[in-house]
DNA sequence: GTGAAAGCGCTAACAC
DNA sequence: GTGTTAGCGCTTTCAC
């Protein structure tokens, strides 16, 4: 009744328990003839093992945990970067017969860290997959790297070189919007970079200096701001920026936030966008196809790059350790109201 | 490290594993001064209890499995609807420190019942919640209820008296709805019924007709049309309701696509919304409030009814049988732009 | 190739 | 009140 155990399949086979499981794992050192009898016993019992049993066993849980931001937190346009996380690590999980757990979390809670690890020390999670912007947060990484669970972090600003990490080619889709936004027929394009300590950033800003050359425009370091990363940062670097003698007519920021924070600037100094300026980012954060006017961006292929890492854990629970590296996804443009012709 | 046993904690609280267990799970019988100790070395040592062994020894796995459509095959407006049920059963989790799996499945699959026999199999989770339509569909809700697993059916259009359910007042909601358009001064008030297969929809009509009688109005057949929840089948009926001599003043369609395709009718005929035609839905999915006018629909509490859902699971995984009968969540109108007074 | 025995970390049933 | 003894259903180790 839906209830066969590893005995009663032994015992309609004429095995023992072990060769079941031999079996059940596709572990060699079995005669043909005997696989093929404890299958049978198996298709007819219709049996399944028990996964707390195996996990208890084995230290294998056949379960993935997905960690991002609660969209609690916020409306509509989020929800689809989480389906997309879900269903990219639910097509690799089908695909292996594992498990979702999901465990969308708020990183302003002062416990969010105990409750991670509560988490992780009693699910015992195959692996953990942590979305941005949450896996750029240490208090949120941290809990989840020492309590040593495989772990693999989704476009993480900073990587170390000893862990496994999913990512976008960064250099070259911003490489691709400096065009596009070359091509509206803007001269003028200025770049925000991000903060310093995010690896990703940096290529960001060489994509961009590689843009301004494939279009034939000259590279200039007044049209370049040092952000943070913060919306503030954005709002201080684009009113530097526009305060010059020949402002830009194009602004691209290193991440959303930052060009949330230009967009705003803009409005207070009386700029119209796009009119007189036009804007970009890059992350697709929900809040970029909120806001007014709607923010030209950069979206990452979330699903494609939650099943890699879906993928990698699955890979890894049956051998040792996640080889250290980053994959890239390609990235592709979204663009919005933000950007329009260069003016006059 | 985050490793420790019942073990760790009994001997650094000097007491019996089963102590430890009896603290951890707040049983009686434990002198309070041990219990404090017991504590501490919890608290010392973080202890967590492995969920795994815990499942296999008390059948409880503090898992709760929620089923629902995949999303895969829509579009952005079925976002909410997942996002919804799953803030809702994750907040019961949270509260009682359980873990949410989800299982979106394609009802069109062959195989989509072998699937759910082996997640409850594997995983034996407290319970599963089965969200609408899947609920209404055999093919889904058979194999939960044969494997044994507690499960309960949210919005079933049909409800066995022995099971518990949660659905909402579709009949009274519908009756309300009604009331208020005739409220408004409508006399001549069409129904556009959805996919006869969807009990849930009969119910819906009967509320209608509840409405008309409460207010004092004739039924008619020739205001009802027959659609099939899709949104073409709302133009076309919204065409011919509106061709008739007596055309109606309003119409309430049965769900809120069937209802935006008759506002998308009436733009074509050049019928104003709601100046000559007021227009009422019911599911309130995202659409309904972008579109123009934005559609007067009714709202189902889809989170509440999962938290419910997961309450009632929680609740009985520490005792004995769901207990049956349906709990009835009320669902509210949402009264936007495309309802208006009656013309003249 | 196959099986017997020993546990994984917990809870249940029953002692004391 | 508290501890002891058995398992839960598997995998692991190691013997055969």
């Amino acid at each position: 009744m839906g209830k066969a155990t590893i005995d009663d399949v032994a015992r309609m086979a004429g095995v023992s328990i072990k060769t079941v499981s031999r079996v059940f794992n596709n572990e060699p050192n079995v005669r043909e003839s005997t696989r093929e009898k404890v299958n049978k016993a198996i298709a007819e019992l219709n049996y399944r093992p028990n996964l707390s049993a195996r996990n208890l066993a084995s230290h294998r849980s056949h379960l993935i945990v997905l960690v991002y931001d609660d969209p609690d937190n916020y409306e509509l346009p989020s929800f689809g970067y989480v389906i997309q996380l879900q269903q990219g690590t639910l097509s690799a999980c089908k695909r292996h017969r594992h498990e979702l757990l999901i465990h969308p979390c708020d990183y302003r809670s002062e416990t969010v860290g105990e409750e991670l690890k509560a988490v992780l020390d009693q699910a015992r999670p195959d692996g953990v997959i942590i979305a941005a912007p949450l896996s750029n947060m240490p208090k949120i990484v941290e809990p989840i790297a020492t309590s040593n669970t495989p772990h693999v972090r989704l476009s993480a600003g900073t990587t170390n070189d000893r862990e496994y990490a999913v990512a976008t080619d960064d250099r070259e889709v911003c490489a691709e919007m400096t065009r596009y936004i070359a091509s509206l027929g803007h001269k003028r394009i200025a770049f925000i970079k991000g903060d310093p300590r995010h690896k990703a950033v940096a290529n960001r800003f060489e994509g961009y200096k590689d843009g301004l050359a494939d279009s034939g425009l000259q590279f200039s370091e007044h049209l370049v701001a040092d952000g943070d990363n913060s919306m503030a940062s954005g709002e201080a670097c684009a009113e530097q920026l526009l305060s010059q003698e020949q402002p830009p007519t194009a602004i691209f920021a290193a991440n959303d936030e930052m060009a949330v924070g230009v967009i705003r600037a803009a409005a207070r100094m009386g700029v119209d966008v796009p009119g007189q300026l036009s804007v970009a980012g890059y992350d697709d954060v929900p809040l970029a196809s909120q806001i007014y006017p709607s923010l030209t961006t950069i979206r990452q292929p979330l699903a494609e790059m939650a099943e890699r890492a879906a993928e990698a854990i699955i890979s890894v629970s049956q051998d040792e350790k996640l080889t250290p590296g980053t994959d890239v996804v390609p990235a592709t443009l979204q663009i919005r109201e933000s950007t329009g012709p260069a003016p006059r």
